[in-house]
DNA sequence: ATGAAAGCGCTAACAA
DNA sequence: TTGTTAGCGCTTTCAT
């Protein structure tokens, strides 16, 4: 029979009475180890051990007015990039000693507001968003509060948020010239929804300021959009030589849809993609596409977010490279049409 | 010019003030409306709104003793299984009022142990493991703290966490099962890592004790590697006719390598796999698989963990059904060999 | 129906 | 180097 009490979690007092010292001489193990004597603080850890105390984190985050993690309002998780992007966010912020919060918006800019009124009710010290964020409350909410927040997946040194991410006109026009250059005129292009995507918008605004005479398909995000978007663009009465599809997804399904309608890739249809998901490479055959940085991307978001909270340093837009992966799905254009 | 302090974020104090009631009284309009006069509640609504004040989570969290979130311990976001799962996890949790951290233990079983603490110490209420957990470490410190844990993608009633999951055994025999039904004798196993991966093990395991002569090929858990294994397998002595794949993604890889090779599928091989990825149903030829309800099973184990968390029910371990997809990579071997 | 006041577990200014 | 003590923003008795 002990005569303490049932079973409460100890808390820094009662450490700080099985090691004789005060209250703030536990804070200070905690805080500022080196100023305190070695011994006392050996006493003091050897309490902390024996009692298997932790600090509250509620606790600290009342005083200290910091909650030690950060907020990441992504679309979706269903599609490979942003289960990437978050990967690497999560691991670079637990070496800045922050952790991530995911929360989903469902590509609605209802959710977007809402969801972030919820990340900062719990206490987020900062905003990870992927793309430009539609909804007006959101921006209201963050120039309020002034909460940090960075937008990744595009590079616009002019929005509202600083932005770490690629040139997506760039990389459109990437995919594009590589077809220009190997002799294709009739390309189709497949795309994504615009109204919901800005990122696709920008790829597609750039295609259409081009000179080439492109024909758009509107589609889904899934393979089976793709084969269907495929289907269309090759029903054209004038049938393209190449496609290039701004989502690797997308290529994916353009490359069934080739395989069970029996058209050669490359020989008779060139198909690029956008993104150099980790499987396009070992697609049949291996997809041509633009390599968009997404891990490094993650890395660089987090240590800009983590900067901003930790240091009020808020951070630069970033711009990081992007790159032409020539594989096999590519090749010039057939003789005679 | 203002003479109220610079700008420091509202408490709960000043809407009391503004609202020209007590604190109690605010926090009563928070915790318990019914219980405050209807204009006086519409007077502290007013001032909580003209002053943006919203509950300090930290706060909170020190008085009722709780975070409202639950950690989720997973050992990769790379693999299209685990963002699901997660996808599921937040959005269910999120109709708990839970929010979800999410931490990555890259399969070591260090990270398990020091990842888990980590969540604990931030003050996560409950955790969600996949699969089973080896770090003896982790154990201690559920058992020792009493925490809410409950770990998926498994199902095993006598586990020391409560189980939400599929039987693994039968998704493996009910491939085999499969091949065996439309005639094959010589079937090729393709697995990944034993070591690190118990639902592999389960699957394994269950193969090997069947009565049936399987050659058994390990390899990683990519596209490539399952490319990579299955011309091991087709380079056997005695050539097998199917190739039974433990996970989609090997048989995409199984798929690709024999696109590559001039191997048609089914005819000259059968191939299935593990799990019903999004992208299975649209692989060249369709990849018959068995279905893995993954996204059910986030559903149902953010209710497990809510309803412990929430209401001390601790849960059953709850089995989930799983079911053959029969589509075009399988059919009866050839006739001669 | 409302208010006064005592904490919750910790940090940090100030003293010693 | 260590201790005392006043908060941090909220919830919760206990009065009224």
């Amino acid at each position: 029979m002990q005569n303490t009490a049932p079973h409460k979690r100890a808390n820094l007092r009662d450490v700080a009475a099985a090691a004789e010292v005060s209250v703030a001489t536990v804070s200070r193990v905690l805080n500022a180890p080196g100023s305190v004597a070695r011994d006392t603080r050996l006493r003091v850890e050897d309490a902390m051990a024996r009692l298997h105390w932790t600090p509250s984190a509620a606790a600290r985050a009342i005083n200290s007015g910091r909650s030690r993690f950060v907020g990441a309002l992504v679309p979706t998780l269903d599609h490979d990039i942003f289960a990437r992007l978050l990967a690497e966010l999560e691991s670079r912020l637990a070496e800045h000693r922050l952790s991530l919060v995911v929360a989903t918006t469902r590509r609605r800019s209802a959710d977007e507001a809402r969801k972030a009124q919820g990340l900062l009710d719990i206490g987020a010290e900062g905003l990870l968003v992927s793309g430009a964020v539609r909804a007006p409350e959101f921006h209201a909410l963050i120039e309020r509060t002034r909460l940090p927040a960075v937008a990744t997946s595009w590079y616009d040194p002019g929005y509202a948020l600083p932005t770490v991410g690629y040139d997506n006109r760039a990389a459109a026009l990437m995919a594009l010239r590589h077809l220009t250059d190997l002799g294709h005129r009739r390309i189709a292009v497949l795309h994504g929804p615009l109204a919901t995507n800005d990122r696709t918008a920008l790829r597609v605004t750039a295609l259409e300021e081009s000179d080439h005479d492109l024909v758009f398909h509107a589609t889904g995000m899934t393979i089976a959009d793709g084969r269907a978007a495929t289907r269309a663009a090759l029903a054209a009465p004038v049938r393209p030589t190449a496609l290039l599809c701004l989502s690797d997804v997308q290529a994916t399904g353009a490359l069934q849809e080739c395989l069970h309608a029996g058209i050669r890739v490359p020989e008779a249809l060139s198909v690029i993609g956008t993104d150099d998901l980790p499987g396009s490479a070992h697609l049949y055959p291996a997809l041509t596409t633009v390599h968009l940085p997404v891990g490094r991307m993650g890395r660089v978001a987090a240590d800009a977010i983590a900067g901003w909270v930790e240091a009020q340093r808020r951070p630069e837009a970033q711009l990081l490279d992007i790159a032409l992966m020539a594989r096999d799905s590519t090749a010039a254009p057939p003789s005679e049409a």
